[in-house]
DNA sequence: CTGTTAGCGCCTTCAT
DNA sequence: ATGAAGGCGCTAACAG
């Protein structure tokens, strides 16, 4: 393709890249700038200490190729990717979503991306995200909780990747938790009750083998009640999953039966909404016929006619926060580490 | 470490690799079965006839060993990763990982990943989230609508990825598009508003600078109720992202004005539920002082006291739909493709 | 501050 | 049906 017939030199190879459509490689931009593919690197990686005037020249060439680095090569190289790898039980329940904003905003600016897997609160499927996501070579793993199969704790726990757990605090994390106490979170919602005045307080909740925090929050509930000498007069729960038509019909239920009931607590805020719909639509005064409290703290139960009381939970908070603290320090540190996003009683018009 | 000190053999290595904690690779595996990495690789890819019986030995040493194949080497190999790239708009509209619910459920079962990217409406920030995705060289970009910088056009076009343009289906695809036609969606309300002898329509709108959709229906919604000899006798539309506390907001805003308003159409059900709750709140009847409707058909709009009339767009089936086709063929085909997903009307109560 | 030398673990191509 | 050789594009040592 020269003029001359002689061996292509570097400016023709650089053409020949370009026009064949090539991807342009480090050795490409090194040529440009008259550097070893090494300083490029180190550019690009803003490791070392460089020359102000040959950075400049390197950035001059990526720019002029349009470089962008083979990210596959990279963490091939450096047995390392800049994947974070983000397991969630579900995108149906818009809490997920919203730890994956926070997740996304902790990346954002950070040439990390997350890759994500969805186990449908299936604890084998977890464990095959796992290995899958550890292909990779991630430079951390986001899960949910800290119920693991065996083998997933011990995947877990082998690789070197950092390991953050979230939405939960009260257990003992891999590497790192951050969340809030669902525990204290009941407890909290029992005393608001009793604070208000309310003393035959009924539940209406979800399914709890999948999820456990909705579990530990009634537990906590029982605790938060006895503290005050009470206890629940009615419950009734769904074996589905939370959502706002389940809440509907399951506070129906509840009141079917012949307890007296002035107060509900929702496992979270997708039942109390649906419970406030039907409240709606049976002629129910809420607060003064029913009080309802749910758990956190969505929009929507902020938009009802009357703003439902419930307690903040700060999924997008979680989310961030976890990704700052894992982007901290890329290797695990000696000790695990809790972090407390904690919760707050919402003092909307409904409890 | 052996016990007579001779130079170590193939099991030892083996032992050790695993004993360091050394994560296996296909050379341990090929050894263990006695047969070259290459073989080992084909078996993995299901590529190429092998023999019975050496499939069984090499699946048997790959089981042993708990052998995961390290998918950055894979990548830079076959320059293309079993990535899938996935730009959304938001993840704060429920609509968006209602998507990603479908390109994951998609994917399962799969070997490919979702790798994500949120632009917040941002063409600028979609043009970095495209090129730094395609660092990865994905098997595929997903993202949403037709609308991109030039640059990010012209990389899309240059890639040989397979391109999916999600929700939509008014223009020319890069590759695919999948959707449904949001100006035939906006005359489908007005037909329907019309049929139900409607007369004085209002709008209720939220930001279309970002919601380029959203825009699309409210022109379709026009030129519905123009071949019913009608037009909407107002509209007020807020400037922020659609949520239902700035739909009830906003359709307060429109009532105070002095039009006779029968019904509403909204720009999306976020919008419209938020209505319902300000008719509520107002004591206005509906559908009698005032009907709505809305887009969408989110779950929430169902769960009212009175269903939402909404027309549905099907989010899951859009990416599912997606994926399934990108995943047919993994060099992009001569021709785009455009599938409608369609939408329905749902005969609410509101309506 | 910069360059040289070796791979990282796998897949592709070409043999056989 | 299987193997051998080479290289994908980058980073990690080590020099200097």
């Amino acid at each position: 393709m020269t003029d001359d017939g002689q061996t292509l030199d570097d400016s023709a190879l650089l053409h020949i890249a370009q026009v064949a459509g090539t991807t342009p490689t480090l050795a490409h931009v090194a040529r440009l700038a008259n550097v070893s593919e090494n300083t490029v690197s180190r550019v690009i990686r803003n490791k070392g200490s460089i020359a102000v005037e040959t950075r400049q020249r390197v950035n001059a060439a990526i720019e002029q190729l349009g470089y962008v680095p083979n990210r596959a090569a990279g963490s091939l190289a450096s047995s390392s990717s800049l994947i974070i790898g983000v397991i969630l039980p579900s995108l149906s329940n818009i809490v997920f979503p919203e730890l994956l904003r926070g997740i996304n905003a902790g990346l954002s600016g950070t040439p990390y991306r997350p890759m994500i897997g969805v186990t449908d609160y299936d604890l084998g499927i977890e464990q095959e995200l796992i290995s899958s996501l550890l292909a990779w070579q991630p430079a951390a793993l986001i899960t949910t909780g800290f119920e693991h199969t065996d083998q997933a704790r011990r995947m877990l726990e082998g690789s070197r990747v950092r390991v953050a757990e979230l939405m939960d605090i009260d257990n003992q994390p891999i590497d790192l938790a951050v969340g809030l106490s669902h525990c204290e979170a009941g407890r909290a919602m029992a005393r608001h009750l009793v604070r208000r005045g309310y003393t035959n307080i009924g539940y209406v909740g979800h399914d709890w083998i999948a999820d456990r925090r909705a579990y530990a929050r009634y537990q906590g509930l029982g605790e938060g009640l006895a503290e005050a000498g009470l206890s629940l007069v009615a419950e009734c729960r769904t074996e589905q999953p939370s959502s706002t038509l389940e809440g509907r019909k399951t506070l129906a239920r509840l009141l079917a039966g012949d307890a007296e009931i002035d107060a509900v607590a929702f496992s979270n805020d997708d039942m109390a909404v649906g419970g406030f719909m039907h409240c709606l639509a049976a002629g129910i005064a809420v607060p003064d016929d029913l009080a309802l409290i749910g758990f956190n703290g969505l929009e929507i139960g902020q938009a009802l006619p009357k703003p439902l009381t419930t307690v903040l939970s700060n999924r997008f908070a979680i989310g961030k926060a976890a990704v700052n603290v894992l982007l901290e320090d890329s290797k695990r540190p000696p000790e695990t580490r809790i972090i407390d996003t904690g919760f707050s009683i919402i003092e909307g018009a409904t409890a």
